[in-house]
DNA sequence: CGTTTTTCCGTAAACGTTTACGAGAACACA
DNA sequence: TGTGTTCTCGTAAACGTTTACGGAAAAACG
């Protein structure tokens, strides 16, 4: 069926050495034979064994990114990374390499399936996503030596490898800002319960932005839940039980905002009349829910064209002339104002 | 650094074929030696190299999904498909299979990406989705003998694939049966402009049911655009300037009604009070949109558990004891009822 | 005890590549 | 002409597995 490298050695009468040097770009092969090689391999519709050239250059060819689905995000989710995956995969197809999509089931830590891309050798490197604040695929992965980039910071692994994260302090701090700004004084916050890294940072940047205005942060004002609606559901009435009960409220995620939304709209509540509500990353859901939620967005798409190229200058085998080198990057969030505060 | 079956073998002081066969489960091992090879392997760390068992087996052990980004879903797309590939991951993993999903540039017909995979044998088997009328990627396959399987019908390949589809023809006629029940009769379709398999479905069944009802299907009621937001924006109006404009209008996507809907608020008419509006496929955002729009719901997990059945029961290889079987199945999305008719 | 069967394991080939090495031919140079 | 260099290509080993084959040892059988 598939036709090998010797179909095309036989058929030219030549060596399968001669042949995949000629297709290899070698310089120790004559132009003409070069050209008739590569005229075969394309009337032979010949294309090399993946496998073959993995096992004998030791290299697939392919990076894996880990897409790993929420607890409770059956329904719907993750629409988040498709931008940025487009980004990745075009630059990543620029250097001849192939991503290739893993995917854990949801829930666990996808540290099996990690284990599971990288013993068996599968792909060349692996991309990193939702990263914890202790991060125990972050320290598997450095520890095996085997070469990574993460989307997002983490406190494990020595900052050793390539990293792109957004500036969720900044956004936290320039949420507050604006809030305090039209008049807010009592500002809730309402983050994941997990150990996600931008969680932290969300609430450290709100935290620095209340200071800095003189105002004292409330604990009762800090709730966090499971990062999908159900969460955000059950967790924002706890803000609202406070004596003082806030006047906005800062979602550090869309779907935990969709679920505060309506369980403030339970409370006869509406978002952008009776309370500010601004959300941290933006997705088409904050646009169009009612009110249009004033949210800060990322740049998907660029930002996975650039962790791409930050992955290839780590690897000596990618890197350009200069060498390896491990870069990290914060990137800013955009603000969108919508109609919620 | 990794280990091979050649260490295994050397620390066990025996061949390794009998390490290979012991892993293997294979019945000519002493039970003694096999557990001491598994203890080994546990002990070592070792997990065979995967280009190795695909040379040797001329099997990958994986199944690619063709994950095809649509043009000007640049910013967010696709959450249609994660519910979906979890499904579809789990199945696959209890046959030991792994899922990498293939991005594919966004625009292209994939083609390219396709005959990538399956020329370099990347993948013992692809999914296809968006399915079109006429589709060159399952003439390749077929034509190739390339195993696969589609999300979505075609009149490509003649029958020869399994497929897996929902039943939009169906759905088409339910909402238009429903709206005729609330009282209209000039009921507008707005459809993708690509030869989308999905897109003719429902245009059959929205024909079929209102000549049912005896209406006559009006030519200036029917409009078709980009399968986004943009084009739905741009097409709604075209129905509208009929001389007997619609009172209810049916979209195929639900990108597609958010664009339309944009629309006729600049018109200065209001979704649920002035024109009724039904989405044939629910996404979160028809859930979310102001006022939340009916639409027709899939069951994405379930469906992404039985393609992989389906898919395993076609090849050979997988396939049960009563050998390969070529399964074909149409599933029903249900109504839900929201505020937009 | 002799013969047959079963159990278990080692040997070696094969999968499709890439690449180090060397050799022959052509060429340049003195 | 002799020597060194360059160009081009063939040879063969190697990557890490799986598996067909055969053989030795053990067990079963008469």
């Amino acid at each position: 069926m598939a036709s090998s490298i010797h179909d095309l050695a036989r058929h030219l009468n030549i060596s399968i050495g001669t042949v995949s040097r000629a297709l290899n770009g070698r310089a120790d092969v004559n132009a003409d034979t070069r050209k008739r090689v590569l005229e075969a391999a394309r009337t032979l519709n010949y294309s090399p064994n993946q496998s073959g050239r993995s096992l004998r250059q030791g290299a697939t060819h392919s990076i894996a990114f880990m897409l790993q689905p929420h607890p409770g995000d059956q329904q719907y989710g993750e629409p988040f990374f498709i931008p940025f995956l487009i980004g990745l995969q075009a630059k990543l197809a620029e250097s001849g390499l192939d991503l290739i999509v893993v995917m854990g089931a949801p829930g666990d830590y996808q540290q099996e399936r990690l284990r599971r891309v990288v013993e068996t050798r599968r792909a060349d490197a692996v991309l990193l996503a939702w990263t914890r604040r202790e991060d125990e695929r972050i320290d598997y992965l450095t520890q095996t030596g085997f070469p990574f980039a993460t989307l997002g910071r983490s406190r494990s692994g020595a900052k050793s490898y390539p990293s792109l994260d957004l500036d969720f302090e900044k956004a936290g701090a320039d949420a507050v800002d604006r809030l305090v700004a039209r008049g807010h004084r009592r500002i809730a916050a309402v983050r994941p319960s997990l150990d996600l890294n931008f969680g932290y940072l969300f609430l450290a940047g709100y935290r620095k932005a209340l200071r800095r205005h003189g105002i004292e942060v409330a604990p009762e004002l800090i709730a966090s839940g499971f990062i999908n609606e159900a969460g955000g559901y059950e967790v924002t009435p706890q803000v609202m039980r406070s004596k003082a009960p806030p006047t906005a409220i800062i979602f550090n995620n869309d779907a935990m905002a969709l679920g505060g939304c309506k369980a403030l709209a339970e409370m006869g509540i509406r978002p952008g009349h009776d309370m500010a509500v601004t959300v941290i990353v933006d997705t088409p859901l904050c646009r169009y829910f009612s009110p249009a939620l004033t949210a800060f967005r990322p740049a998907l798409e660029p930002m996975g064209q650039r962790l791409a190229e930050m992955l290839l200058a780590s690897i000596p085998a990618f890197a350009g002339p200069e060498g390896p080198r491990i870069i990290r990057e914060v990137w800013p969030l955009e603000l969108v104002a919508r109609d919620s505060d």
